[in-house]
DNA sequence: TTTCGTTATTCCTTGCTGTATATTACGACC
DNA sequence: GGTCGTAATATACAGCAAGGAATAACGAAA
């Protein structure tokens, strides 16, 4: 059921390799990322922060905080949680979240053919052989 | 003389806002980095490498770690050292270093045009209003 | 009213990263 | 050969962020 790596993409590396990170800023600084994504992917596919946290390996309250850090600087909330209850409660993805995840993996896609097309562009000059001194 | 700090840009920022590093990677590891450019600028302004550091509050034990780093991952040298001698020796930057502080521009420039462009482009999807739940 | 699993929150520890400090090596110049 | 300021390297320390552990709050259902 858990342990899920969130690091599965295993690509061949090339050097020297263009390579980056992106996020949206908030008021309260970052306010989406890559593992913020993931957790809210989690979090759709669990019902539930706890065992969206155990499948990334991440502890509760990193996660919580997370969740936390996002809802609180949406202009509306990306998940709503259920406290007590049968079960104990639970989260759940609202539309703006799915909205969010949707323009954050369009922001992703469109940075790595930015770097594939960066690397294409430039990297000979690193190789390319000069005069000495 | 020294005290510059790395961070003077200052321009109005907007929430939310597309952000992200940018980085060349070599065979152990970072090669190239904004930081890692801008000390090599320093270098090249002080033509030493502990004069570089203290230009940027670093401790020289870190750009000493850098430059080491940039220096064994690149085909041709970067930097070249004289140890001893008048003045205690110093650093400068060779011809291939100038050649990767202008490709790492280049890059640089073109990711910030890539984030200008994309926050343009999504920006207006956050705070678009759907429907409640 | 008891049970149950989750959300929510506090406190404490621990590991790591960067820094300060100290020391050695170096070699042109006087 | 003495001086000087730098490069080069090792050791010890401190601060802080990340995580673990523990606990309270919650409310539907039996």
């Amino acid at each position: 059921m858990y342990k899920k790596s969130i690091h599965n993409r295993k690509k061949k590396i090339s050097h020297p390799g263009f390579r980056g990170r992106i996020w949206i800023d908030g008021r309260k600084g970052t306010f989406l990322g890559y593992g913020r994504i993931i957790l809210l992917e989690r979090i759709r596919e669990y019902g539930s922060i706890t065992k969206a946290a155990k499948s990334m390996e991440m502890s509760y309250r990193h996660a919580w905080e997370l969740v936390d850090s996002m809802n609180s600087q949406a202009a509306r909330p990306l998940v709503k949680t259920l406290t007590g209850g049968k079960g104990g409660g639970g989260t759940y993805i609202t539309k703006n979240g799915e909205k969010v995840i949707k323009l954050f993996w369009k922001f992703y896609a469109d940075f790595h053919d930015f770097l594939k097309h960066e690397e294409k562009q430039l990297k000979f000059l690193i190789h390319q052989k000069g005069e000495e001194e």
